[in-house]
DNA sequence: GTCTATATTCCGATAGAC
DNA sequence: GTCTATCGGAATATAGAC
């Protein structure tokens, strides 16, 4: 993969989550890397290409650090999960859920599809950790784990979205309150 | 107040909800209403005066609507909030603040303010509904009543982010679950 | 792989007639 | 209050040289 093309997505990243998707455009990707529009083109000749190569890299992220928690005790793979949200939060970012969903309707098939993948694969594994944390007495909740952490995750998501309209001390108090919900 | 007006206002809350604020253009309000692009500029000089009618229209029925429901039990109220986000998302809607947030740092200092009046608001009356039903033994929760309105307004606002890409069974997924968490 | 140059389309917005 | 006409700018995208 070309250094390039790499600070290409890497840039693209920070804009959807500062900016929203329809709302940056290929010269705020050109300008700040010293290109031209025309050679942003050539590695992603249509923005879709961009978007979904945005989420690939963030699933592969994704991924990779789930891994790296796999050993640990559930809370703290989940409070890890939160720590990935509360570092956007400090950044300014939403994530890319909360960015993307509501531009879902103005997004090409494909990237439509690729932004279904990344919910899902977030779901599933907040899933497994919550039905997993239960069984090992260390989170206590009401209901089934699927919805659990329909809950969690809506929870997670739009507090970036009311951080960024009333202040960041709303992550903080959603986190917290979430943890001490949960935790046994 | 013009119908005219009214018209566009009604329309443009559709496509913000539907396709984003900076999705839409005159165009999408001119053309369906049969006027043309010049006669939208004339009730709403620039886009942020749309959106600030709009935000203004809403907010004016959200305070219709709960003064009344100012009477029913809090259990009532809250179910009667529930109720306004599933009709939006069964017409394939998300909220104002759902959509707004996100593209929030685009917008108009002056729309900015009014983005902020229309969360604090909600989160205002929920904040109140809940501290009342918990002190008439209707609700249960841990906490305060700020953070746990906090908790419900961020379920109900994603909650609709997501039904939109993964199919809307998740709205009543997880507004079941969070009205079992509450009430007694 | 990156460039210049350009095509095309659409946007928000304004001037001025009716 | 709505129209026609148009401006200035920005967007995505492509062709073809280097």
């Amino acid at each position: 993969m070309s250094e390039t093309r790499e600070k290409i997505i890497s840039l693209a990243d920070k804009l959807i989550r500062v900016n929203g998707f329809n709302a940056f455009s290929y010269k705020d990707i050109a300008t700040p890397l010293e290109m031209k529009n025309a050679a942003v083109h050539y590695h992603f000749p249509g923005k879709a290409d961009l978007g979904i190569g945005v989420i690939n890299e963030d699933l592969q992220r994704f991924t990779q650090q789930t891994n790296k928690w796999q050993k640990l005790p559930e809370e703290e793979q989940l409070k890890h999960l939160i720590d990935v949200f509360r570092k956007h939060s400090q950044a300014g970012n939403i994530c890319l859920m909360g960015s993307l969903a509501p531009d879902y309707n103005t997004l090409a098939p494909d990237m439509q599809r690729k932004v279904q993948e990344m919910c899902r694969a977030i779901l599933h594994w907040l899933t497994n950790c919550l039905e997993n944390g239960r069984k090992n007495k260390r989170f206590k909740f009401k209901g089934n784990a699927e919805n659990r952490a329909l809950l969690i995750i809506t929870n997670l998501q739009a507090s970036l979205l009311m951080s960024r309209v009333l202040g960041n001390t709303i992550f903080s108090r959603i986190s917290e309150q979430l943890l001490d919900d949960i935790l046994i």
